[in-house]
DNA sequence: TGTGACATGTAAGCAGTTACATGATTTG
DNA sequence: CAAATCATGTAACTGCTTACATGTCACA
């Protein structure tokens, strides 16, 4: 459902093609939200089934074909209803989690070796996501308009989920080391 | 693969039926996994079909019968292989940055309404988590049996998640309402 | 000559959710 | 008498991943 109504957006701010949302996405996966091509063309085409979004063919020189979808009235509607209603929570599932808890069975020294590899890709995340802030929101954040400033919320999250993370393997690889 | 994992450590510790082993996940459902008993029924079965695990059929008295798995040598075999293999980091995919992110098309009054819904979920989340470790993990933890420990680190990590988006979500809403 | 960008899809499968289904015993 | 607990499952569906598949053009 999420992830229908954030191409509805994408669409609604810039009628867009498939390969275009993808590109979307890849752009702001990092902190946020992931999807492949596969998963954006067959949610366009149940979003156009549904009437929700509809697309013109568009003929290209020295290009493929592509399709421009844009959203529609009972888009709009989809959007705003969806929007008002309340989301749970989510789930977790992790599975460092999962050899945490059978850190026992697995070996501890093996689930020491398992945590500093996570540490290594987290700390690379972090670093990512800090790259970004810096090249693209040196400003205060109160300065910004509000498109920036919620796009800079979203980036927020993944910096202060990444530095929690940190934290947490920090003082758990402690604790096993003895 | 890390729930086949994770049923194939907890009948490793105990022989189990699904039914108990269903109770075991809602046990620690709230810091780092959740299984519904179709879930576990269904993989149970997957793994008994791939020599993973064997189970004896009990009869009982005034209850139904039930099946008591059991992990086998391959079963041991493959856990071990799963565990020494490195884990992706999950990704997110989280409905409320989605709303954050289509901010402006859903109206920001709406999202700081969404913000306020979602803060008062994870606090009672939080709050769930702290009185665990009131109840159950009132002792240092460098004291804790090894076992004890490393679900004592599942625990922890959900308090640090809990708080990490609770300050983020203040934040947030600062900002939002100007 | 090969790799990367542009552009669109199918097919198979894994993981998880929701709903449906049964039936005995124990506890309030 | 009703609800909770014990105990097991099927069926349909949603969401997502991985692998396969096609074809052009630009650039090094």
């Amino acid at each position: 459902m999420s992830l229908r109504m954030l191409i509805l957006a994408i669409v609604e701010a810039k009628p867009s093609t498939g390969y275009a949302i993808t590109k979307e996405f890849d752009a702001v996966a990092g902190f946020f939200w992931r999807a492949s091509h596969q998963q954006v063309y067959r949610e366009l085409a149940a979003l156009a089934d549904e009437g929700l979004v509809r697309f013109k063919d568009v003929a290209q020189e020295g290009r493929p074909d592509k399709k421009v979808h844009a959203i529609t009235v009972a888009g709009r509607r989809a959007f705003a209803e969806w929007y008002a209603q309340p989301q749970d929570i989510p789930r977790l599932n992790d599975p460092l989690m999962v050899k945490v808890f059978t850190g026992e069975l697995g070996g501890v020294d093996n689930l020491i070796e398992q945590l500093s590899a996570a540490r290594a890709q987290h700390l690379d995340k972090l670093a990512m996501l800090e790259a970004i802030q810096r090249e693209h929101y040196p400003e205060a954040p109160a300065d910004m308009p509000r498109w920036k400033q919620l796009v800079y919320l979203t980036l927020c999250w993944g910096l202060a989920r990444e530095r929690a993370w940190l934290q947490w393997a920090e003082q758990s690889e402690a604790l096993l080391r003895g």
